[in-house]
RNA sequence: CGGGGCGUAGCGCAGCCUGGUAGCGCACCUGCCUUGGGCGCAGGGGGUCGGGCGUUCAAAUCGCCCCGCCCCGACCA
């Protein structure tokens, strides 16, 4: 193509509103412009990148057997609210009327519409399994749209929807995703890993997440160098350290004693010289709007997705002030276990064998010490803490690291929740009907372009793995006045085409030093220059990562490019 | 939804506090010049100052309301 005739707004300044490297490259390389908040248009370079990206997804999808189609981005409520999902999504679905008055909404994911179809259609084991898979358009009314693609109200998604017999069969189906994962974000030029998730509320066992390492990211991968454990914050485990001074001996009672003014734990430690995981931390959450009391150790962070799913709830929060001070008699700053009788009570492992600890006593300004769980109080124990960096590896005993990450995939064992909920059943080879089980897997196209542009971006601009750039050469006379170097631009180009190399002629009356500066903006992996070495019967071919420039004889031009 | 910020030419911004002719850089158009990293010279076009209401002789500027966008938090199959 000639650059001349191509719409690539490239733009010379950041526009002001993007923060993360991934949208101002994005904006200003001219992939894309931004038309509402978290809504985007895809211009010529985005939208063949995206073409690129979705190639890929497609071969090594159709490679696992799975058969693609395509579906409604328009939902009538029925099956959202046959699988419960009408109500559990809340804002976060984008809803409408019909003229008729009749509710709709715009697809989040089609776990509901691909149920649907296959309670409609599978009758027998003899038609199982199956996988079903689409790219398309995803609508989520996201309360805060931000980092350009990262986090956007419409993309794109690769969904994936595995119908199987029995466990046995997930597990297939599962594997094969996840290996199709791997392939294809390899293919993608993407340094990734694979972690441990929490499944929320999709419901279902078991997910891996496929992450990206990235400052933009809005998730945290807890990783161990030692033996390779990963997994999201939500879900990370870890042994914590140790208490940094050992408990009073004895079996103590608790015993009350003042603290005017002091509420925080670093006050509390202040107050009684005893460092803060000598203490008991108390909050009060509300989990589906009943209180219960959490208690982790002072220096701990309450992880709110274990709390969740500790509790089983769907909607959590911390409670108000007016909730606390009703229930307990005093306000936050004062809480703790003992003597709390009408409010479920639980407690992070780490509180467990701990002994004579300090914690709130229910009435302001008074504290307690020589509470020991178990004896002054009862609570259930659960892995509530979030997972800190120094925390020993559960595995193998190293230390483990934390680092920001963008979700690029998510792979579900889904189980039973929407055939069971929609109804669907086939008949097994012994004539009995049974529920089949389901799996869900799902890629954020833009996500990947993002993320490899976060992942390779230097100061001239973006540097895109070949596969995925929208370009994978861009051929440039210095000067389209000197004829020579014009025709012989044109050649290279032309045979470049010829060989199957996606070639860009950048044949625009500017200045090389605009040419070059827009060449790398826009991340071309090649460059070729056509210039005064055109004299001794050489070009010059420059790799957009490394910046090496090679002087290569013309007529081995394609040669080159074809053997990188 | 809570906190903060912004909205003036396509982009980046100044002007607003202290009301009185709407400005700068880049981009764009014309001509000349130039051609190895966003070149130079000359000329030119482009603005409901986000919207509404109000105060005032007079509003980009002051007040009230609304809308949009960004950032932090909450949220995030």
């Amino acid at each position: 193509m000639y650059w001349s005739k191509l719409f690539i707004p490239t733009l010379r300044e950041n526009p002001a509103e993007a923060e993360v490297v991934s949208h101002q490259l994005l904006l200003r390389a001219g992939y894309i412009r931004q038309l509402a908040a978290g809504v985007y248009n895809y211009l010529f370079l985005a939208q063949r990148s995206i073409l690129k990206i979705t190639a890929i997804v497609r071969e090594e999808m159709d490679a696992i057997g799975a058969q693609e189609m395509l579906l409604p981005a328009l939902n009538p409520a029925e099956v959202w609210q046959e699988s419960g999902r009408w109500t559990i999504m809340g804002d976060n679905m984008f809803r409408l009327k019909d003229r008729f008055g009749r509710d709709m909404c715009l697809g989040m994911t089609h776990e509901e519409v691909m149920t649907s179809i296959a309670r409609g259609e599978l009758r027998s084991y003899k038609q199982m399994p199956q996988i079903w898979y689409q790219i398309q358009t995803k609508f989520r009314d996201e309360p805060r749209p931000k980092s350009g693609l990262l986090r956007v109200r419409q993309f794109i998604m690769k969904d994936s929807y595995s119908f199987d017999m029995g466990p046995e069969g997930l597990d297939v189906a599962y594997n094969k995703h996840r290996d199709a994962y791997c392939r294809i974000f390899e293919r993608c030029g993407l340094q990734f890993v694979i972690v441990e998730a929490d499944s929320g509320a999709m419901g279902g066992s078991k997910s891996n997440e496929f992450m990206v390492r990235s400052e933009a990211g809005e998730d945290f991968v807890v990783e161990c160098k030692g033996c390779g454990y990963a997994a999201n914050l939500e879900k990370a485990v870890g042994k914590p350290s140790a208490p940094l001074a050992s408990d009073p001996e004895g079996d103590l009672a608790p015993e009350e004693f003042h603290t005017p003014g002091q509420k925080t734990i670093a006050e509390i430690a202040a107050f009684t010289g005893l460092p803060e995981t000598s203490q008991m931390k108390s909050l009060v959450m509300a989990a589906d709007g009943t209180l219960v009391l959490a208690l982790v150790r002072g220096d701990h962070q309450l992880s709110e997705t274990k709390f969740a799913s500790a509790v089983g709830a769907v909607e959590v929060r911390p409670a108000h002030p007016e909730e606390i001070r009703q229930a307990f008699g005093a306000d936050a700053g004062s809480l703790g276990p003992v003597g709390v009788s009408k409010i479920r009570v639980i407690a992070d492992l780490a509180l467990q064998g701990r002994k004579n600890m300090i914690a709130g006593a229910n009435k302001n300004d008074y504290h307690l010490r020589n509470v020991t769980p178990g004896e002054d109080f009862k609570p259930e124990f659960f892995d509530l803490r979030q997972v800190v960096t120094g925390d020993a590896c559960l595995q193998c005993g190293k230390p483990v690291e934390m680092y920001k990450t963008v979700e690029i995939g998510h792979i579900f064992k889904l189980g039973y929740k929407y055939s069971k909920s929609m109804g669907l059943h086939v008949t097994n080879e012994g004539g009995e009907e049974i529920t089949p089980i389901m799996g869900s897997y799902g890629i954020g196209v833009e996500r990947i372009l993002s993320s490899a542009v976060e992942l390779y971006a230097d100061k001239d601009g973006m540097s895109l793995p070949p596969a995925i750039a929208p370009f994978f050469v861009v051929v440039t006379p210095v000067n389209i006045k000197a004829g020579p170097q014009m025709e012989m631009s044109q050649k290279i180009y032309q045979a470049c085409k010829a060989a199957g190399l996606d070639a860009l002629f950048d044949d625009r009356d500017e200045r090389p030093g605009v040419k070059f500066k827009d060449a790398d903006l826009i991340g071309a992996p090649w460059r070729v220059t056509v210039g005064k070495k055109l004299a001794q019967g050489k070009v010059e071919v420059v790799n957009r990562r490394t910046k090496q420039s090679t002087d290569v004889a013309i007529e081995d031009v394609v040669t080159f490019l074809k053997g990188q």
